[in-house]
DNA sequence: TAGAATATGTAACCTTTGTTACAGCTTATC
DNA sequence: GATAAGCTGTAACAAAGGTTACATATTCTA
């Protein structure tokens, strides 16, 4: 009896959180669905959700936290694609589901993340039954298509000087923190360059009164 | 009477390249529905059918030809994304209707191209109604997004002799001739460089035997 | 056919980024 | 507390790519 009353609060807690982060979107009809149908979990800080070349059963509804999402080529180097927050889901999922295909990504959990992970076949029923689900969807596709605008700008047109710092204040918008806790070598992996051009531009940033640099930890100022 | 024959015989040539290109796609029902709703055009090399900026009210399907989609920053410097051909659409386009934004690229004819333009409503209810329409946009946005990532890999993994050369076989392959009309200057500005790189490094394939140079022309080899 | 416009080749130089090497410091581990 | 491992700073150099300048060749146009 008491493990049904444990199971019973986090169903309940569950269909708060959902309605919380996805009330407005859809309709109650569905949010019960995905309550039925979806499996809730959490995921602690820097867990390998996806990994290249993996294929791909469900599709992640994020609650709360952030994804991070990495490109790799054939030599192991790595570019930080795009982050995923609340409300979002992963398009390349979405993709990879519908077509059966290996994960082009790898994502990682940004922050200590919550999120509902829904069965594909699913996905495809519902799109055909809700309308809201469908521009879900189509929206969701958009917004990965206008980060992977922004990344390709990022790379075309901008220095690595400009790129670094719009990387650190995107990683406070994030974090919601102004201390991040990052070394420059993870900077540099995510930016597919070298930890001494990370720390020479650190370093140069730190003088223009941009930063503050600390052991294992950089001040956005 | 003349006249009449005329459009009725457009018509027929219409739906016939409608199943020529669509065919294995689409049922009868919505081939007759995009033959009644949508336009037919015939675009000449080089027109430019979207600028960025620009609302969109059509979404284009391709039956012949080709489209380079490029994009470009604040101050004008270009980057070639992709091309389109026969059975494409653009996602950005779909993107941008049911969004209602503007464009966030530019598109333009590579070859004489055919294409039928969908009013955006059209596209909405049918998303609804058939289900075959429904995978031709997911499928859309899938290959658009895999082509995004693929041109993120160039720009950041690959070095611009490399680049170019890929740029060149691509070319190779949407025109599908040997033999490429097109300028140092040109090329330029689709990868993103100056003519004086796309020289140096064009002399070096060509010593390389990769290549034969012309002017105004480049032989692949 | 002269002059303008366009296309290409190339040298010289500069900036940005990447690489190697090593020193000094902090933290973890035994 | 000694040693190892990890993080940061910096110098010296190399490579890729971007810029300026100018020469030459071809094509277009008046």
């Amino acid at each position: 009896m008491g493990l049904f009353l444990y199971l019973n609060s986090i169903l309940k807690l569950m269909i708060q959180e959902l309605k919380n982060s996805y009330g407005h979107l859809f309709e109650n009809e569905l949010l019960e669905e995905i309550n039925q149908v979806g499996t809730f979990k959490e995921i602690p800080q820097d867990f390998t959700l996806i990994e290249i070349g993996e294929y791909i059963k469900s599709m992640p509804l994020l609650i709360s936290g952030a994804i991070k999402v990495l490109r790799e080529d054939n030599d192991g180097d790595e570019l930080l694609l795009y982050f995923l927050e609340r409300g979002d889901t992963c398009a390349m999922t979405l993709s990879c589901c519908l077509g059966q295909t290996k994960s082009e990504i790898r994502a990682i959990a940004e922050l200590d993340t919550k999120l509902v992970m829904i069965p594909i076949q699913k996905m495809e029923e519902w799109t055909g039954k809700y309308r809201t689900w469908r521009n879900f969807v189509f929206e969701s596709y958009h917004n990965r298509l206008m980060e992977m605008l922004e990344t390709i700008d990022n790379i075309a047109f901008m220095k690595m000087d400009e790129r670094l710092l719009k990387y650190l204040n995107d990683k406070v918008k994030v974090t919601k923190e102004h201390m991040l806790h990052i070394t420059h070598q993870e900077i540099a992996y995510d930016l597919h360059t070298s930890r001494v051009v990370i720390s020479r531009l650190l370093k140069s940033l730190e003088k223009l009164k941009k930063i503050k640099l600390h052991r294992n930890n950089i001040e956005i100022l």
